[in-house]
This record gives C-alpha cells, structure tokens and sequence, in this order.
DNA sequence: ACCGTGACGGTAT
DNA sequence: TATACCGCCACGG
C-alpha cells in the first residue's frame, strides 16, 4: 500500500500541529497567523498556517474562522466566498468586524489571561 | 533550477 | 492610521 494514499504528502505533521493549534482557540477570541505558528512551534511560519487553512476542506469542523492577520484584517481576500463566511461566524460569536478587521485590543486570544480569569479548561468570556 | 505569488509579519515613513 | 518595503516559506508554472 503506498502511504501517500492515506497519509498524504500534502498534509503533513507539521500540518497536524497548526490544526491543533487553531483547535485551541475559543469562540468569540481570534489568534494571528503569526500567533498559531509560533504555538505549533513554527517561529515563522505564519505563511505555512496560511497555507494549511487554505487547504483544509471547506466542511471542516476547524475554527478556521478565529485566525485573522495580525493586525486583524480578515486575510481572505475579497471574491472569496469564504471571507463573508468568516466575518458571519465571528460575528455570530459576538466577534466585532469592522472595515474588515477585528480589534485585536479587544478580542485577541490570549491563553494566560483566560486561564487566569476563568481557570483552565473553560471557554473563554466574551 | 528560476521565478512569480500569497488567507503573513515587522519596520520604517 | 495607511502605505511601502522587505524577509520568510512553500507552491506551482
């Protein structure tokens, strides 16, 4: 059996790390590019979680819609159908988009402050 | 192997 | 706050 079939090459570990990653992230906060790499141990790899959202399958159960660009600017870029869906679910999280960004003062996630907050293992407040 | 491109990011202006 | 550059990384022609 070649591997490739079940496993394949374009899915890698390192992939499995980023959707983790984004995994992490509760509803109604957001988390950059940037910030998910460096969890998934990939300093400079915001490119690559990039990469690994865009090919993720569109019926995913992945928060994918939680990662924004670091200055929050919704990254998807305008004619994607996806970039609308993002903004919806945000805002169905009680997450404010506007001029196609997100406050990222207000709503960035930030782990050791949620922990501190709210303990760990609980979602994050809005 | 070369080069353009992008759901990025940090810095400078 | 907005724009311009440039570094970075992987993909595809």
């Amino acid at each position: 059996m070649d591997a490739s079939l079940v496993r394949p090459a374009s899915i890698d570990d390192t992939d499995r790390r980023i959707l983790a990653a984004v995994a992490a992230v509760p509803a109604g906060r957001v988390a950059s590019y940037g910030q998910v790499a460096a969890l998934a141990g990939l300093p400079r790899g915001a490119r690559r979680v990039a990469r690994a959202l865009r090919r993720a399958p569109s019926g995913t159960a992945l928060p994918w819609h939680r990662i924004v660009g670091a200055d929050g600017r919704i990254a998807i870029p305008p004619g994607d159908r996806h970039r609308e869906i993002q903004i919806a679910r945000l805002r169905a999280e009680a997450v404010t988009v506007d001029g196609g960004r997100v406050a990222m003062a207000r709503f960035r996630w930030r782990p050791d402050l949620d922990a501190w907050l709210w303990g760990p293992d609980r979602a994050a407040p809005r």
